[in-house]
DNA sequence: CGCTGGATGTCGCAG
DNA sequence: CTGCGACGTCCAGCG
């Protein structure tokens, strides 16, 4: 085994036995450190679900608002995983290290059991940013309202996230015949999912208001799939295809 | 700078200078190893839409499958990342250490630019194992097929996935009368958006039948939320309570 | 490849 | 806290 402190704020401990890594690992998170474990380990969940997993070599990270990663050596999404909100622990049993992270509402637990610890690290983070993303469906509806001849000519807005019984609406207007027009933005390609909930809130409307009153439901997107398409045409939906 | 190689499969860096953890990164990924990477950087996102993070210290995973993982102190997601299929490229320019991920298809690009690196780690991983989850919509089908009557007395199960225009229902079936049923299985409690679901294979249903075939639609699920019980209602379908 | 729907989805926001 | 919908959702399965 051998140890390292570096000024920069990591602390590693390579082929540790299990005291000594589950100590790293309680002196890390107690510091709010970012802790991250590789070794040969199994895995074992229940909660919301429930799941095994034998063992094999993984990368458990254990951060300090309680999130919990495993990861395998493929995959972009963790093997096995924990919420922010959970109580890490750690200690050295019969000679493994065990990491166990819980939680409640739901009541969860996440127990990993590492039989070999490769590599133990708690890293200090200091991180005062947050990213900025560019083409959200915000920024789609942020090019409507500014130009809402992109949908059709005259049409003008109204309102935005409107009220309905089925929910809020996206943008919600009138077209040049002074007919109601409701538009669900959507930043992607689109499949029936969207159709259903324009349609809900299209439905919602034409029961909420007079009568008499006409409501168009327009889809606003980069494009749709052919399912969608079909579903638009039966239910007297619009189309306007526009990329954020 | 400190190095170590362990017997356990595992080459670390402590605190390298840019060209060091270049090297390790661009072997170990060679020898398709898991490659964590820790220190200030900045991280710089274009593709499907696009993101920019300031200097901030991170903990960097990539993946031999082509992944990368961008991990803060916070969150179950990372803040950044790139899917599988990616190709990794890390070197030392101007005493700073790029990793770039890019793919196509979308074309989308991950830069991240340590200006230090404080901890860089090469992991070797065997995993033969794949979890195995208890608790999915797939068990609850085996129990509605297994014990037809937990939905209702004289319902009988004749297909799974059987087709209609609208896609693929769940279970497909008749009641005691012979009237057709089709029932929806979600895991969990469900919202408005899976009611839109069965209602579109119930209509898809009604119309690819003859006329005169009555058919119902049954939400199997734990429970339902208020706007999902009142969307029931609207269109004359059921619900059956029911949990993995 | 594209389409579809599930998921221990996660996350953020409003009531 | 629950409900609801967005997300660079990810992911498997199928045509």
């Amino acid at each position: 085994m051998s140890s390292d402190e570096s000024p920069a704020g990591v602390r590693t401990l390579t082929a540790p036995d299990a005291a000594s890594a589950a100590a790293l690992v309680t002196d890390g998170l107690g510091a709010d450190a970012l802790v991250a474990l590789f070794g040969r380990c199994t895995v074992d969940y229940e909660g919301r679900a429930a799941s095994e997993l034998g063992p094999g070599d993984r990368h458990v990270m254990l951060k300090p608002d309680g999130a919990a990663l495993v990861h395998t050596d493929e995959g972009q999404k963790p093997v096995n995983w924990q919420s922010p909100g959970c109580e890490h622990d750690c200690r050295a049993t019969e000679g493994a290290t065990v990491v166990e992270s819980r939680r409640t509402n739901p009541e969860e637990s996440l127990v990993v059991r590492f039989s070999t610890v490769a590599h133990a690290a708690a890293f200090d983070v200091s991180d005062p940013e947050t990213p900025e993303v560019i083409g959200t469906e915000a920024d789609l509806k942020r090019r409507v309202l500014e130009e809402p001849s992109l949908v059709e000519d005259g049409f003008t807005p109204l309102a935005t996230e409107r009220k309905t019984p089925a929910g809020a609406v996206d943008v919600y207007g009138e077209d040049d015949a002074g007919r109601t027009v409701v538009l669900e933005l959507k930043r992607r390609r689109v499949g029936p999912d969207a159709v259903g909930q324009l349609d809900r809130y299209v439905g919602a409307l034409r029961r909420d208001l007079h009568a008499d009153a006409e409501v168009r439901g327009v889809l606003v997107a980069p494009s749709v799939t052919g399912r969608a398409r079909a579903l638009l045409a039966e239910r007297g939906l619009e189309f306007v295809p526009l990329t954020p």
